[in-house]
RNA sequence: GCCCACGUAGCUCAGGUGGUAGAGCACUUCCUUGGUAAGGAAGAGGUCACGGGUUCGAGUCCCGUCGUGGGCUCCA
């Protein structure tokens, strides 16, 4: 495939993603945003800056009339300071709300205090919120005196497919919306100074990237001001945890734009955390069952059209590297010609390696379950504008495994799987996130684009998940739609310290690739039968997962985890000599331990280690040295002791040992 | 990829209305040998992201490119 072929394929994948896309958010809007009528109560995904699910209990809550009031008075203030704006969605969200428009003319964050200081104004005026419902005719009618066309769009869909029988309007002093509340009585009842307007961003109308790009004004809004501002507060607090200003200080990784964007560079710091993290899975993995392989980061061209990843994955792969066959030029010499030798492509994914190997002999059901584990680097070419940090980069490495069993053995399987999450997350002292459970939409209008068309596969691969998240006891919720094209899948969900939702871990059931790539194997029967293909990654990424970590911790990572373990601080030049037997010593039991021998004071060199967040800092001195003792002193602790040499290099290869949270 | 904002020394930032760059920390050298979060002095370090344009003159104004951030799409 040349350049210009993949670029069409790039397009045409592209187009294709953000119809599928579409086709869910949509439904999701529909929950949201129908007019009247009860609100479907549905699973709730927790949302970050998308819609809300809304059960009844939810619209009752007084905090979120509150928003969704708001909202209407920011859209007033927009129209009085950019008459001739139109109007988009404005739902209230996780800690606020939003509203999309298309402006008449730009606003900046610095038009910010004008806003709030007429949406002020507007909640003085105590404007009562008025409903009406209109039928068919009317409302359109309605709608195109306001002369509101993304508003009328969305009705015709409302009455066409949804068979709505009557569209809400509200109205508040001279701002009329179309909307399906419920809003607060009047304007009085909005607590002026609980909200805060956030942030200018730019949104797809309807979320589908063929649509018009609108102006989102994003805001925090509570109940109360000292909720708000605890709120703004907090989320000022967080940023210190930010794993990419963390990154720079503690020295973990750099992005090197000459190097390439969404390349990080790990510094010998990260390395240490990668380090670390590779060394505990690789002992839970061997436990469980797993072997390591180790396959090369590029394939032939031709893998991904066997395993059919091509068109779905061509706009997210590096363009191809294309051998030419030499051919002689007009000067007679010998030149790359116009024909294609031969084809490589940098992988984005592991998975059609393992397949490989799986295929390279013969396989009897004797050695199934096979457990095929590698830390498996990858490159995928992500949308430039996606690219953040350590957290959406192009080249990554995967904490790979793919399991290939019978369906009898997916169960306990998945059920490993699962334990094996809890026992990472246990350790790492992970709480917050929360499992999805991503099936197939048999009702999706586009699922013959989105999904394997085997719906006997679906429900059978989706039960066997099903109980094996209902026997792991593990919370979960659904997000129906939201499965890979090949299989069904459990997804875990974090959360960055600004908010934002990721996907640390994804863990799919594929019943479909192994077929594609005819993979088989001789059952006690003497009969060839296809295995089925867990693919899992408790740690994701190196990348996305140390930026996890990196936030989760604050960069005080604990002992087994940090790249500097102990520092020894002498107090003086003199028992310098004395340290550095205790780094001598500690080394020796490989612990990462370093010596201060600066000429910097005392409180210098305490500083120093602090603000690297060392751990444990071991102060030697006179007394230290003459009784063989060294004074301790934690991270985040003011308190110390003076302990033996012997009892306190033990009780740090204890703690290393134990991975304890120390 | 799209919308918006930003881009001054390694880092954090100053540099009204255009007149060819500053601070703190870090770094280097010297002095200081100190008991728990910054001892002192000197020095080095920038084609103000890059490329055009306007102007007698651009870090400062305009355009483009690249990069970063916040969102959207997508996704580990």
């Amino acid at each position: 495939m040349g350049l210009e072929d993949r670029r069409k394929a790039a397009r045409t994948g592209r187009d294709r993603h953000a119809t599928m896309r579409d086709s869910h958010r949509r439904s999701a809007r529909l929950v949201s945003s129908r007019p009247g009528g009860a609100a479907r109560a549905r699973a709730s995904r927790a949302e970050g800056t998308t819609v809300e699910h809304r059960g009844e209990e939810v619209a009752e809550d007084p905090v979120y009339k509150i928003r969704h009031s708001l909202a209407h008075v920011l859209a007033q203030a927009v129209l009085e300071l950019r008459p001739g704006s139109t109007l988009g969605f404005g739902p209230p969200i996780r800690d606020g709300f939003y509203y999309d428009f298309i402006l008449s003319s730009p606003l900046t964050e610095e038009d910010f205090p004008e806003l709030e200081s007429r949406m002020r104004k507007i909640i003085a005026q105590n404007q009562r919120f008025e409903r009406e419902d209109l039928e068919k005719d009317a409302a359109f009618e309605r709608l195109d005196a306001m002369k509101e066309p993304y508003k009328r769009e969305y009705a015709e869909e409302l009455f066409a497919k949804h068979g709505i029988e009557k569209l809400s309007f509200f109205k508040n002093g001279p701002f009329l919306d179309m909307c399906e509340g419920p809003h607060v009585e009047s304007t009085r009842q909005i607590p002026k100074a609980a909200f805060k307007l956030k942030s200018l961003a730019g949104a797809y109308w309807r979320g589908n990237s063929d649509n018009v790009m609108m102006t989102r004004i994003y805001a925090w809004a509570f109940g109360t001001r000292e909720e708000l501002d605890a709120y703004v507060k907090a989320y000022h607090d967080a940023l210190a945890r930010d794993h990419k200003k963390l990154g720079r200080e503690l020295d973990l990784f750099v992005i090197d734009e000459v190097i390439g964007k969404g390349l990080p560079l790990w510094l010998p710091n990260g390395t240490v955390i990668r380090d670390e993290l590779e060394k505990l899975i690789k002992e839970l993995e061997f436990k469980d069952g797993y072997q390591r392989v180790s396959t090369p980061h590029l394939a032939r061209a031709e893998l991904y059209y066997q395993t059919g990843h091509l068109p779905y994955y061509a706009p997210h792969m590096f363009p191809f590297m294309e051998l030419m066959e030499l051919a002689e030029n007009d000067a007679g010499e010998l030149a790359a010609g116009d024909r294609v030798k031969e084809a490589y492509a940098l992988r984005p994914m592991n998975c059609p390696h393992h397949h490989r190997i799986f295929a390279s002999r013969m396989r009897s059901y004797r050695e199934l379950p096979l457990r095929l584990a590698e830390y498996g680097q990858v490159y995928r070419f992500e949308d430039s504008g996606a690219l953040s940090g350590l957290l959406r980069v192009r080249g990554m490495c995967m904490n790979d495994a793919h399991i290939y069993c019978t369906e009898d053995q997916i169960q306990a399987e998945f059920l490993k799987v699962m334990d094996l999450h809890r026992r990472v997350y246990e350790i790492l002292g992970l709480t917050d996130y929360y499992m999805r459970f991503s099936t197939w939409d048999p009702d999706d209008p586009k699922g013959a684009e989105k999904y394997v068309p085997n719906p006997e596969a679906w429900e059978r691969t989706q039960k066997l998940v099903r109980r094996a998240m209902e026997e792991s006891g593990l919370p979960f919720v659904e997000g129906k739609g939201e499965a890979a094209f090949y299989g069904p899948k459990i997804d875990v969900q974090f959360r960055t310290v600004t908010g934002r939702e990721e996907t640390a871990s994804t863990n799919q059931l594929d019943f479909a690739v192994p077929e594609r790539l005819g993979l088989s194997y001789v059952g006690s029967d003497n009969q060839e039968h296809r295995p089925y293909v867990i693919h899992r990654a408790p740690l994701g990424t190196h990348e996305r997962f140390t930026a996890f970590l990196i936030e989760h911790f604050g960069g005080a990572f604990p002992t087994w985890l940090a790249p500097v373990q102990v520092r020894v601080v002498p107090v003086g030049e003199r028992f310098a000599e004395y340290g550095q037997k205790l780094v001598d010593e500690l080394r020796g039991e490989m612990v990462r331990a370093e010596l201060d021998d600066s000429s910097d004071t005392m409180g210098k060199k305490v500083r120093n280690a602090v603000t690297r967040k060392i751990p444990n800092i071991w102060v030697v001195g006179e007394r230290e040295q003459s009784d063989g003792t060294i004074t301790w002193r934690r991270y985040g602790r003011q308190d110390q002791e003076t302990v033996p040499v012997a009892e306190a290099r033990e009780r740090v290869l204890a703690a290393i040992r134990t991975r304890s949270r120390e």
